[in-house]
DNA sequence: GGACTGACACTGG
DNA sequence: ACCAGTGCCAGTC
């Protein structure tokens, strides 16, 4: 039901500025950690752009979406460096250091 | 109600 | 280390 894409896009809004959060993390918070797919589906849809950071959400490599329509890969990266986020040189988002820890709210 | 699809995750080669 | 295949779950056709 749409209630499951409601918990994906509440998780998602959890997320603290400064920290990203892979589909795997949401999925979990959601309550499948399986329902990782769906997140992407449901952040994909997007009914409620600016209240859902889709940009604090990534692959459990770090690695941003292969088809992040939202203005490219790069829009993205620039706008976690902006946010905090720290980046390694592969591009991909340093989740030891800016991974989301549920619990560890700022 | 059945089958295909998808912004993932994991294992194997 | 990288590419391919498989599995999971919910949504849409």
């Amino acid at each position: 039901m749409n209630d499951t894409f409601e918990r994906i896009y509440d998780a998602v809004c959890r997320i603290p500025k400064g920290k990203v959060a892979s589909y795997g993390q949401i999925a979990a918070m959601a309550g499948n950690p399986r329902m990782a797919r769906v997140v992407g589906n449901a952040l994909h849809e997007n009914p409620r752009p600016g209240e859902i950071p889709c940009h604090r959400v990534v692959n459990r490599e770090g690695r941003l979406a292969p088809s992040f329509a939202f203005g490219g890969q790069q829009f993205q990266r620039l706008l976690l460096l902006e946010e905090g986020v720290t980046f390694r040189k592969d591009g991909t988002v340093d989740m030891e250091r800016c991974r989301w820890i549920p619990g560890s709210i700022e």
